[in-house]
RNA sequence: GGAGAGGUGGCCGAGCGGCUGAAGGCAUCCGCCUGCUAAGCGGUUGUAGGGGUUAUUCUCUACCGAGGGUUCGAAUCCCUCCCUCUCCGCCA
């Protein structure tokens, strides 16, 4: 959410930042219902004012053993005149909170104005995707071939897109989280493990309800929602609390699951574990002082690279342009690496700072100092990574001309000191 | 799932349908006093949304778990829901 002051006071800006993202949104509609509702307010409250001073009239009469009846007469009027009014003054309201939670973050004044991916900028690249010059099987051949991955058991279970690691495939994904977990950890970030369902007030909180609700699992009878991703629960951790300044940067990670319909996405990079339905992720969440956000978004990508660099996978960094940002995001970078079976870049992490976007649907604040009053926090997350293209780019770009796959390096400690994947 | 108890300000806790934004205590901050320390005295301290003034403040409205209802008027009465605690049952 936007700060509703900025809203109606910088039309223009407004205007232009929902463009620059590519979102169509109604403004018109909103600033005239913004407009009715502050007047229905003053009518509502013109008259509480008069009942409740009136209310103190008819105590003293009855007090004084006075006849009141022509005054409460009076006010049985203006109670459902009040009633009325509010009672209109309520489904405005409404109507206007759901106009209100569709207008997106703004893109900040760095982020490369464009429409797509292709006006996104490429930053920076690290190692060589191409280094391994065997003439690669792809990962779900050598993975099935292998043992370590079961992608029929999957649909079998629970349906296409849905994937079955086994045998060191497993432990190669218990064996990330671990590394991943430790090495945020040595960075000073909290572990935590939360809830992988969550209730629908969480889900507005970060911003995925009401935009995303067709990409959510969702359980009807408890109207509870599968995380699409552990940034949910982590920020939520924070949900309407005032953290003390000097508490500041709160940084937390957590390992989870994370559901995704896809809705809309079949056929598109259905190979594998490209995209499925679930997968695992470590992710990282901060809260920062405003006037650091940027400098933490900087730190958190820098965060999530150390991951790719300690498991030696090449890597390149996109900035978002406008367009392509995230409804809630204010600047995002992406992490991508090199799959070379479908000779593409796939995202593994995406490093955003929110603002305050997040923080005020959440109630997320902090206060300056002892007395002071309080401002909101802006908050910031990246995937720390996601598992599965991690998994699939291993498979790849790992791959030896025996036909076996290498396991990096840092992770041989984690795998009880195997060198090789074995179904 | 069954039975009971309870949800009030930063915390503890009182509260007859009107005089309660809310007693009392603790904590906070400010000042006074006391030759250290401790204590004492006086004052102060919520959030949100309107409106006027504007980088000072003023004013109104709402908020005592949430949402409805009764009433001229509700923290206080009624209904629904949520949460916490205790006991029983059931199952990891």
């Amino acid at each position: 959410m936007l700060d509703r002051k900025f809203v109606r006071n910088d039309p223009e800006a407004l205007r232009k930042g929902i463009k620059d993202k590519g979102v169509d949104f109604n403004l018109d509609l909103f600033y005239q219902l913004d407009k009715d509702r502050r007047e229905l307010i003053q009518k509502s409250e013109d008259l509480k004012q008069s009942r409740n001073i009136v209310s103190k009239e008819i105590s003293q009469l009855k007090k004084e053993k006075k006849d009141a009846a022509d005054l409460i007469e009076k006010m049985k009027v203006t109670s459902n005149t009040i009633k009325k009014i509010d009672g209109n003054l309520k489904i405005l309201s409404e109507k206007l909170c759901e106009l209100e939670l569709a207008i997106p973050n703004l893109p900040h004044k760095s982020v490369p104005i464009g429409k797509n991916e292709q006006d996104s900028i490429l930053i920076r690249s690290w190692g060589d995707p191409f280094r391994n010059d065997l003439e690669i099987v792809p990962h779900w051949e050598i993975g099935e071939k292998l043992g370590l991955l079961d992608l029929e058991a999957g649909s079998t279970i629970s349906g296409s897109g849905f994937v079955v690691f086994r045998g060191d495939g497993a432990l190669l994904s218990r064996a990330l989280v671990n590394l991943m977990l430790d090495i945020h950890r040595d960075h000073g970030y909290e572990e935590v493990s939360i809830p992988y369902i969550v209730n629908r007030d969480s889900m507005i909180g970060t911003g995925q309800l009401p935009k995303m609700a067709d990409d959510m699992y969702h359980c009807e009878t408890d109207d509870l929602y599968c995380i699409p991703t552990a940034e949910v629960p982590l920020t939520n951790l924070l949900r309407g609390r005032v953290l003390p300044a000097e508490q500041l940067p709160v940084k937390l990670t957590a390992y989870s699951p994370c559901f995704r319909r896809e809705a809309g996405s079949y056929g598109k990079d259905t190979r594998g574990l490209i995209r499925v339905h679930q997968f695992d992720k470590v992710e990282m969440v901060k809260a920062v002082l405003p006037e650091t956000s940027y400098e933490e978004l900087e730190l958190l990508l820098k965060d999530a690279c150390g991951v790719l660099e300690i498991l030696d996978i090449p890597y390149r960094v996109i900035e978002l342009c406008s367009g392509d940002l995230s409804f809630a995001a204010a600047k995002c970078y992406d992490l991508e690496t090199y799959a070379p079976a479908a000779a593409k870049w796939l995202e593994v992490s995406s490093c955003s700072n929110f603002e305050d976007f997040q923080a005020r649907r959440a109630k997320i604040k902090f206060r300056k100092e002892k007395g002071g009053g309080t401002q909101f926090v802006h908050t910031l997350n990246g995937s720390g990574l996601a598992l599965p293209r991690i998994i699939a780019t291993i498979f790849e770009l790992y791959q030896t001309p025996t036909g076996k796959v290498r396991v990096p390096d840092a992770l041989v400690q984690y795998m009880g000191g195997k060198e090789y994947l074995e179904g």
